[in-house]
DNA sequence: CTGTTAGCGCCTTCAG
DNA sequence: CTGAAGGCGCTAACAG
């Protein structure tokens, strides 16, 4: 078993009381013991032992992170951020990867009860899940990401879809596109159901045909594998939209395969900017989303609420997606 | 605060106890007092708190896994086998990312040490590790994931980069190559190290000539940049071989942005067999790795190791990679 | 089969 | 500024 706080106050001559001390408020004791306390860790190289310390405390300084594809970059960049900002604060960060399975989500919140996190970032990707609802009734506090909060009650960092969804269509349309195939998730997805919302309002605005084309998850496979129908497609269609990077880096490859060219035959745009787009080899015009700063911002927001309690105040913020033009888009040729 | 094993047991009239008999060994508890209990626990919404049963038991159940770069693919698949085998056994993982930054490496450690995780998973990358160092003197049992273990008192899971290396030229040279570019990270790391001898040794067999390039880190932005090395070289290359996949479609895409033609022009594999590999727009040969079966393997081997202590065999366990054709390879024509 | 009890390692009053 | 004591929630004997 390793050295206690007990074991390191008799090695320093000292109270244990005065070792707690030393470790959680340093200034409250005298710089020689502070000496002694210093090497009697060296030398027995005690570490202290966390849980004792939340058992006691009652706070775990652990938050948990709950995504639902950690194989989908967007979603490594968010844990990257949340985990960089967790340690700089001092938290440790649990990461949980449901594979949108619900019941895997149901058993890893599960598991972050039994933890105690102190808070919880996730990005639901099903609504109304049981889990959610205990971790409210037990007054954790729960920040969304990626998913605008529709309690005022609960803080979030999103994106604006619709403001997503629009730019890409209007872009389309600037560059003299009429018909575009949308390619799109699972409608109970809110972010889906979002940009789609934006999409078809722009269309409006710009006088474009839309053809909807669906997936069910949204992974390049799936991509790969809808692109057929968009060929087989009756309707003249000369842009691809697709709501994300994956699902288009599908796409892209089918329509190679296939002798297409791009961006000549389709002008093809994504959705999140992965690293992997800029490297495809027809990089890919996407709709970017700052992965990295939605994690770190998100952690931020929580720890926030969590030393400050009743204080804090939630907060939805929401993020302008922004446009990134690369080599898989130009202007329609007649 | 939550409620506690002793709420439970007052509610259902029985003693804490038979409680925790009932949580730890239902067996031992009879049908009707369980049954009692268990309504009690649903009334309740008791969840057992992790920390204090650690503390209690002297067990965290908790694993760490320590990884150089959670942003590769490669590694994600990793974590994602790691954290299914833990789930299933009853184990917490603890994903870290260390972004190749021995600071971060050494903090991610403390931070394990503290939780006193009772097992550690990792990919080292810097020799010597003091953090490593420091959990051998504790006694947790740490196992190697893509590394072999020099020493026979611990485990490893890795891969036979020698191999690898080798069978990626043995295949160039099958096909006509007789002058290959070889883009490898740095010697300091040991899977590169012996990629490089394995590169070599098949070169002297076939008698190829191999033409070495180096980037630094091993992502897609270094290989981008390194391309132009390689076009610019005197030297009539017709292959290129790259350390990792995430390299090589850096390469592709400098390639294709030249106007080269792949497999035409230069015939192309990379290394990891990452997903974006298959679905690049020339999806890439390369030598496939099985990341997910790495980190399940490793997480079983570990829980092992922890539930049966001494009685527990270390073994260094080797797999060999598998070359797998796609696109951006084909016999040379003269 | 069930109840009682003594801590696990640490933090936090509260006296000195 | 330091020290003694109680207890966080749970488990593992042990006694009944």
């Amino acid at each position: 078993m390793a050295n206690s706080i007990r074991d390191v106050a008799s090695r320093a001559q000292v109270a244990v009381g005065t070792v707690s001390n030393f470790l959680n408020r340093p200034d409250r004791v005298a710089e020689a013991t502070r000496k002694k306390i210093e090497s009697a860790i060296a030398d027995l190289n005690f570490v202290p032992n966390a849980s004792a310390r939340h058992l006691r405390s009652g706070s775990s300084r652990t938050i948990g992170l709950l995504v639902p594809d950690i194989t989908n970059p967007f979603f490594t960049e968010v844990a990257r951020g949340a985990g960089d900002t967790a340690s700089e604060n001092d938290y440790t960060l649990l990461l949980c990867n449901s594979d949108e399975d619900p019941k895997k989500e149901e058993r890893h919140l599960k598991v972050l009860i039994e933890q105690r996190i102190c808070g919880l970032l996730i990005t639901p990707s099903f609504e109304g899940l049981a889990g959610v609802a205990e971790l409210n009734r037990r007054n954790i506090p729960t920040t969304f990401i990626d998913r605008k909060a529709e309690s005022l009650e609960q803080s979030s960092v999103s994106m604006d879809d619709f403001y997503g969804g629009k730019s890409a269509v209007k872009y389309l349309a600037s560059l003299g596109h009429t018909s575009i195939a949308w390619v799109n998730g699972p409608l109970s997805i809110a972010q889906c159901a979002s940009r789609e919302a934006g999409v078809m309002d722009s269309a409006k605005e710009q006088n474009v045909k839309i053809n909807k084309f669906q997936v069910n998850q949204m992974r390049s496979q799936n991509g790969y594998e809808v692109a057929k129908n968009i060929l087989e497609s009756t309707s003249q269609v000369t842009a691809i939209f697709c709501a994300n990077d994956l699902v288009a880096l599908g796409v892209l490859r089918a329509l190679l395969e296939n002798g297409k060219k791009i961006p000549t035959d389709y002008a093809l745009i994504g959705y999140d900017d992965i690293g992997f787009s800029a490297s495809a080899s027809i990089p890919l015009t996407s709709i970017a989303q700052p992965a990295y700063k939605l994690g770190a911002l998100a952690a931020q927001m929580i720890i926030n609420e969590v030393e400050n309690g009743k204080k804090f105040k939630h907060e939805q913020i929401v993020f302008k997606p922004e446009l990134v033009i690369r080599a898989s888009t130009q202007a329609l040729r007649k």
